[in-house]
DNA sequence: ACCTTCGGGACGCCCCGTTGCT
DNA sequence: AGCAACGGGGCGTCCCGAAGGT
């Protein structure tokens, strides 16, 4: 037990090690001599709990599915109307993305992982149903229109939350900005006529409540 | 002149050698050896043109980026409306992507950039512009409606075409049915309520006019 | 331990093979491949004991003032008469320059890692206080006559011992007799004219006992 | 001859690059490359003036003999006293060695061409012949002693003024300081005491007439 | 004669994913 | 799980030619 809580130590330094030196040079441009040095291991201790640097990147990516899937759920387990916890869910998700360097890590090698190694893994689809069931229980809660399309909504909000990150670690703009402006246009295509202000009113002020770092601190290189 | 026609040969030559194995095997697992020899030059020929291996990523991103430009132009020259140019553009973009390997890849080098060494560039926002001035001479047009702000909703439409891509790379399905989805969606919030059956049906026709290829050819497999 | 003994053993054939390249081609042109070729060691093996080339050449040059100053300091530890010690000393280093190929280039590369890299140290200095500490001393016991500045007299003893083995070095005339030469004339200036005589059978003598290989082993041309 | 004129200075241009290049980094670590660009011209150009790299450094070597060679001549040809000369040619050719980095380059080159390839030459000796002249003709003049062999004293003189050098070159400190120095210990074993007077004051003399560069400039470079 | 563009290969350095021994 | 060693390449790049212009 204790040997094995040693061991976890050690593999969580060379995560984080790895996290910070992809973050700051990328994957391809960091070697292990710079994951091993910074976790302060060495390369044989680095061997027994990773058998490749790859397998480093596919801890990440897995640790900031976990942690990503973890925040979705508890936001959605939320006892509020379903849009409402729907809206939410992208505003902490980016926010997660924004401060989580491990999250954000992990979504590059993610969107990256294609070009690194001949193995790219897709693995974006397994949110898909959480947002298709909270549409449809927008519907049923009356906050989302009958005459539409609830896979269609569910992923065209999907879509357009993924674009706005995109976007947001391309150009630098805030990415709750983005967020706000892509809610309010959806929004617009979705609820009712009559609770339009009301929604866009709840965007605003959670947009506010995520008030993004000012600056980009958090270098992430784009993507 | 003679001499710089066998060299532009040569350098095209690279590059589309580079085009196809960052393809099939990603950036990072393609050796400069297998470049050159699929491109049937030497190193120094390689060294002349490329002063590095990113270097050629560099120019495919470029090319990518000037293609995807003009075919953009393109479009939006024509003289019909403009929505309906935004909308066509936005299928004739994602098909390019997928039919004309060099965009396709030079996407995905983007994207991975950061990650793939030190020194990733944006550039996505060069494009933003044209979809905002398109979306302001629909308002003038009467297509778009009036009391939408058009920044915002140049940006949406924007930020979803691209997460369908994205969601269209990883999942597999068919990009122009995404793309479908979210122009219903979208239109819903920003056209007449009275023009909505017409512009349904128009993206509807478009969709049909770029049956994507029935599977997985392009394919492409990750991000 | 054992495995440190190892170790040990692996670096100092490195070293060595490194020195010898050194000196034969000089450090830019000499290739990894020849140094672990010659040292009978293998890439990996190379790199675990060293990151780079130049680290060797960092090795060498730390060496070499070790094995010098410690020379130096073991003859002038000795209780006879510090004009003894002061000409056994030349003798001895002008032997270690000359047999010890190590202290040679790690010289050598002192002054060239300057320019190489930004951590070129100077560091001659060292030992020329102990020069002149013998001297100094000298003066005091009579060997060396008071009317001479001692920091003169020590520094064109050295310059002198250093350029007979220059001489020696590329004319390949025998070095202990141009260090008998140079003797003989020196202390011509620095020694009571009544003890000449016996000095300059002290010298003989010392030449004697440090008879110089044969042929030019080495070659080594100086800077 | 208008066209000879432009290759020549063409290929003054490249050995003035050389020789920069070479004192900065040296030879083995310059590459082609570099010379090129710093000289202003293209491969093809250097190509057509020079076979190879080396012939460059030869070239250097060779013009670096031959000012020697020539201020060497020049001040042994005055009809001044042979010692006189002697003292002066070796402050001369001291000062060039400084202030001319062709000539320092050259030095350096010559030392380590013989090892780079094997069409090196010591060349050291040809110096040789002339300091045992002027000690000769010293001799006869009434200047140096009869009672010493001239010989003996000629090698010594150089292979202090060349230990001064190394030291100079490796130490940082002046070299007419050092120069001076030398001569004082060096006058006492060979001039007649009477004349040691005037031989200090007129070696004081000519070392003010070459105040060294402040600093050190001419650091050397490597292999 | 003098110079340029374009290209040819051979390595040089570094690094990386592994293996034995302890 | 640390310490020492292993080789196989990867990328970069270097020194040099060939072929053509002026």
């Amino acid at each position: 037990m204790a040997l094995q809580a040693r061991a976890e130590v050690t593999r969580q330094a060379i995560i984080e090690a790895a996290v910070d030196l992809f973050e700051e040079v990328g994957y391809g441009s960091t070697d292990l001599t710079a994951i091993i040095n910074r976790a302060g291991v060495t390369k044989g201790a680095f061997y027994y709990h990773f058998p490749t640097k790859q397998s480093v990147a596919a801890a990440i990516i897995d640790e900031a599915k976990t942690r990503i899937a973890e925040a979705t759920r508890s936001v959605m387990e939320s006892p509020s109307p379903a849009l409402d916890n729907l809206i939410r869910v992208t505003f902490v998700v980016a926010e997660m993305v924004d401060r989580d360097n491990l999250v954000w890590v992990g979504n590059q090698l993610r969107q990256a992982m294609g070009q690194i190694s001949e193995s790219g893994q897709k693995s974006y689809p397994e949110r898909a149903p959480v947002y298709l069931a909270a549409v449809e229980k927008a519907v049923a809660e009356g906050d989302v229109r009958a005459d539409i399309d609830p896979d269609e909504a569910a992923q065209t909000i999907w879509a357009s939350m993924l674009g706005c990150r995109l976007l947001s670690d391309a150009g630098g703009e805030d990415i709750s900005a983005r967020l706000t402006q892509a809610w309010r246009v959806l929004l617009r295509a979705i609820v009712p006529e009559q609770s339009l202000p009301h929604f866009h009113e709840f965007v605003t002020r959670i947009s506010q409540t995520y008030p993004q770092p000012s600056s980009g601190s958090g270098t992430c290189g784009p993507q």
